[in-house]
DNA sequence: GCCTATGGTCTCTTTTAGTAACCTTGTAGC
DNA sequence: GCTACAAGGTTACTAAAAGAGACCATAGGC
């Protein structure tokens, strides 16, 4: 690292190592700009993929969403809807039945995240039986 | 929805709905056992991606992560390690200097998850500008 | 002596997630 | 006529998590 290829590292003027190694990184704009973070914040919750695999599927109703996330509180669920809806992924519909039901449904911009989505989805799928092994091993040794 | 091809809903029987739209959720395990929200609570926080990220250049001491990713405390960082150590995805190495240093890197599993979140960073950098647009739109409407 | 750097931990405060009750309006049951 | 229930939420309250900041041991530089 510092000079030659010590494994072990001794104190380095860390300032190189930074600007050497991590160029992808702090070519990002630092925080609000970021897009990255700006989608992590987005669909990186708890319920906020769920939601969007639920409405994969086809429009549903408020009800529905709610019934498919069984332990998804209601709001909780408004408000993963919101912010969706709000970032353009989801479109919301009310219909003046009474009492009046609420359809949400993928709009173009929101069935576009589905194939990277569905990408991770498949390496959870996969990998999950490592990361479950992984995590007793960890466990174990304490 | 309930019979014909009625817009407009009106009250039904929604059990029917559920079954018959949302069988690849439905088909999930309910909860602690779904690789997805597995995954999803490991890497969906706030900081584990932007760590994998960072980590993806190669092998880093923990001062040159915190550098790299400003704004992280580190308490949260150390949390994050320690998570992402757990689940395999990261090694970490202590070398015996004064003061020690300690080195992560990326596990070969570690590796494998670059390109399931590649695609959700290309997605993320093509479309942030919609989700921008959506949410400028959404505020003024209110 | 004092400040710096290492990789953390500990405590405290603030933010966020989650729970449960309530709201409105109309229909169904009794 | 009274109660109950459905829809899609909202509101108040509580539990959990995130974040800020001080502290620790040890050694080197000035």
């Amino acid at each position: 690292m510092g000079q030659g290829e010590a494994a072990v590292t001794t104190r380095t003027s860390d300032s190189a190592i930074v600007r050497a190694t991590a160029p992808d990184l702090a070519g990002r704009p630092p925080a609000s700009d970021c897009p990255l973070r700006d989608v992590l914040d987005r669909i990186g919750d708890k319920w906020s993929t769920l939601t969007l695999g639920t409405l994969a599927s086809g429009p549903h109703r408020f009800s529905v969403v709610q019934r498919a996330i069984p332990d998804i509180s209601k709001r909780m669920l408004t408000q993963t809807l919101r912010g969706l809806e709000r970032d353009g992924l989801i479109a919301r519909a009310v219909f003046p039945t009474k009492p009046p039901s609420v359809e949400y449904r993928l709009t173009p911009l929101g069935f576009t995240i589905l194939e990277p989505l569905g990408a991770l989805v498949q390496w959870a799928d996969e990998k999950h039986a490592a990361i479950k092994a992984a995590r007793s091993a960890y466990d174990a040794s304490n």
